[in-house]
DNA sequence: AACAGTATGTAATAATATAACATTCGAATG
DNA sequence: CATTCGAATGTTATATTATTACATACTGTT
């Protein structure tokens, strides 16, 4: 069984704000969301943020400095991740492909590196971009 | 026959630093060390980096905002790429694996995305400091 | 109650990156 | 050679992202 995380108010509320949010949130973005909850400051936001994604609650995609909220059932395996991104409109989309993930997890190559963890984005064109 | 990238006075500085680097550099971290050749400015530096990237001589390690200089021939494929990340000591290795490339660049789902492109990032302990 | 670990609040500052605009360079053309 | 045009440069200012430092409060355990 997995252990239940309880969250903290302000974990709560930023949370709440990612996961209602149909695109990835940025830092700032966040902190002026949730100003008039009662996070005033920028650190506020970002324990939050970090806790979240320690547990796999949300996602940071790196290569736009955003997060988005996980939507693989709280991505048991959150130290394996792997997004879409448009280029075009900046649509972001959380992959949840077994086949990737299990070719990915147990990837190996002969540096003697055991990978624990990986993240992956692929960045295109989204259908509705494609046909523009 | 591949497009013969000639290089501006800027931009061969920047790349020849990241080059001889054994580590991912920062862009402050480049700065500071090419202005005794005149770069004075934030923006230089990330202008040559810009168009390196673009041209794939070097590499941005988005989940460190560092840089690195291609170790793949001068990845014909720098929109592929796939590196492994030392969370203990911070090393970093540009993979170069031609079933992962392969596998990655013929990936398709169900969204109808086309991708064009990935960045793949793992991380783990390296060889050295597994053993510690 | 004492303790340890985690979370919070707050201010200041560090680190990363871009906007705006004037100027210059360099290849291509006529 | 003179003109043109797109790319690159120089410079200043500013925006955006993230962390340091330190005091305080909350939570569960002994
Ligand atoms: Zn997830
Ligand atoms: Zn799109
Ligand atoms: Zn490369
Ligand atoms: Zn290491």
């Amino acid at each position: 069984m997995e252990k239940q995380q309880y969250l903290t108010k302000n974990q709560q509320i930023v949370l709440d704000l990612v996961e209602k949010s149909s695109e990835p949130l940025k830092a700032y973005s966040i902190l002026f969301n949730v100003q008039k909850k009662g996070l005033k400051a920028p650190l506020q936001v970002y324990r939050a943020l970090d806790k979240l994604v320690e547990i796999g609650k949300i996602h940071k995609i790196e290569s736009r400095n955003a997060f988005v909220a996980c939507k693989n059932s709280n991505c048991v395996v959150s130290n394996a991740t792997a997004f879409s991104i448009c280029e075009s409109c900046e649509k972001v989309t959380e992959i949840n492909n077994s086949k990737l993930s299990k070719y990915l997890a147990n990837f190996q190559d002969n540096s003697g590196m055991k990978y624990s963890k990986y993240n992956l984005e692929f960045f295109g064109l989204c259908k509705k971009c494609k046909n523009k």
